[in-house]
RNA sequence: GGAGAGGUGGCCGAGCGGCUGAAGGCGCUCCCCUGCUAAGGGAGUAUGGGCUUAUCCCCCAUCGAGGGUUCGAAUCCCUCCCUCUCCGCCA
């Protein structure tokens, strides 16, 4: 959530910066419900103030024996006031704080201004396109054996891919593979989390109240199915106040996630490219303010080095302001060539949330000139979505028999073999 | 799932319903003394909000969470959450 100071001061400063993503902020209610605010809390604080100042007399003058009956009646008075104040008050919060929480980030300046997808812009590509000469085939039918999604739709619906033999072993190594790279020479502390979470959690990252719909949630449980490791991994600091010396803090978990909006647009809907459920490996820093666009940076290399070393090619775009997330300051997503479908599509999506997290989370760090804390800024990516890597993998690696070679990094987590 | 115990500041740990935002200890920071791998003395040390140009001061809130009783609640009552111990079940 936004600073709330922005709705107290700046309010037309902010709500320009929102309508570069096309949010439209209500600032006429806000000035209003902000104005009530600030003299209900003063008229608040004054009758509480009053009640125990009079309140300490009653006890001294019962300590000493002496006359209490005046003060009592007297104080007594306050009571209703204070509580009509108190109850409008609270209404009054109730409704600021609600409407704060459905106010997306604000994008950074160095985004561009678009309202879709065509408005992004493409930073860099790496690796070379291939060239076949034979007729390519996408992952379905390269992997029609061993992946069955007739068999999945009996067990769970559309939507769902069960994976056999061979390709299931390389979606393990695929997710291996990445955990190490990680872990060894990127800097991360692995995490194994709950794919559970209640609710407070997703408000914390911003996935709730707004996007309840995107989720599963669980019958007769407050629970939901964490739809990116993003939400444990970054609540991990979440009512934390760290000191300077624990940061940055690097996590990278691999969990399923969960999400039931995938597909109700009717897009993707041949192959495993867009499913209910999927693997991915999520990666995320906690950073002192200062230093969260090096981090960003830094976070968007280590995913583009998992398809470096799997010799995929691919290219990196900055998300416009209307396509970026809820929470994202700036986006970088990479996208990975498909042969099966002659373009690049989305593998990882690499965000600064700067610090639109950290107030939801109360997640703080002592500021640097040593006076108080303030919110840390936190970052998300995914290095990568397991479910689409294992896709690009077989459409790249694919020769004129319908075989797949193993690119050279997966082969020790394939008992070394050369083709699947 | 059953029975019991408990949740207080960075940690440990007190706390008859009334200057207790909280004794005491540890830890940490600064200063003094001393001078050497130690000890002693002093001061400071929660978070959020308000006020303020800013600091200090001052004010409000917070003792697991939410309600209630009361002029006044860390202290009494209710509900929920969590932790621990024992039993049961289980991968």
């Amino acid at each position: 959530m936004l600073d709330p100071n922005r709705f107290r001061r700046g309010l037309d400063e902010t709500a320009a910066a929102l309508a570069r993503r096309f949010f439209d902020l209500d600032v006429e209610t806000i000035h209003r419900l902000e104005d009530s605010r600030r003299d209900l809390q003063t008229r608040v604080e004054t009758l509480r103030n009053e009640r125990n100042v009079r309140s300490r007399a009653i006890g001294k003058a019962k300590a000493s024996g002496g006359e209490m009956q005046p003060l009592l009646t007297d104080v007594s008075r306050l009571g209703d006031e204070l509580e009509e104040s108190e109850r409008q008050l609270g209404e009054i919060r109730n409704r600021l704080d609600a409407m704060l929480l459905e106010v997306p980030n604000l994008p950074h300046p160095s985004v561009p201004m678009g309202r879709t997808e065509e408005e992004n812009v493409e930073v860099r590509r790496w690796g070379t396109i291939p060239e076949f000469e034979f007729e390519v085939r996408d992952h379905v039918e390269l992997g029609r054996e061993s992946m069955d999604f007739e068999l999945a739709a009996r067990l769970a619906g559309s939507r769902f891919v069960t994976l056999f033999g061979s390709i299931a072993r390389l979606h393990r190594a695929l997710a291996q593979f990445m955990l190490d790279l990680h872990t060894r020479e990127h800097g991360y502390t692995e995490v194994h989390t709950p794919y559970l979470v209640h609710p407070r959690t997703l408000v914390g990252t911003g996935q709730l109240p707004k996007f309840d719909h995107d989720l599963f949630a669980v019958d007769g449980h407050d629970l939901r199915l964490i739809p990116t490791a993003e939400v444990p991994l970054t609540n991990v600091v979440r009512e934390r106040i760290l000191e300077t010396d624990e940061l940055p803090v690097k996590l990278v978990a691999h969990t399923p996630c969960f999400r039931s909006e995938a597909g109700s647009h009717g897009r993707d809907t041949r192959g495993m490219l867009r499913q209910h459920q999927f693997d991915k490996v999520e990666l995320v820093h906690v950073v002192p303010p200062c230093d969260s666009y090096r981090a960003l940076e830094e976070l968007t290399a280590h995913a583009e080095t998992v398809l470096q070393r799997l010799e995929i090619p691919y290219r990196v775009v900055v998300l416009s302001t209307g396509d970026m997330g809820f929470a994202a300051a700036k986006t970088y997503d990479l996208e990975v060539w498909l042969p099966g479908q002659q373009r690049y599509r989305e593998i990882s999506s690499c965000s600064n949330c700067e610090d639109f997290q950290a107030r939801r989370l109360r997640a703080r760090c002592r500021r640097s000139d040593g006076r108080g804390t303030e919110p840390v800024h936190t970052l998300n990516g995914s290095g990568l979505a397991v479910g689409r890597t294992l896709i690009a993998v077989l459409e790249n690696f694919q020769e004129a028999s319908g075989r797949v070679r193993v690119p050279d990094a997966l082969r020790p987590f394939m008992d070394g073999a050369e083709f699947l």
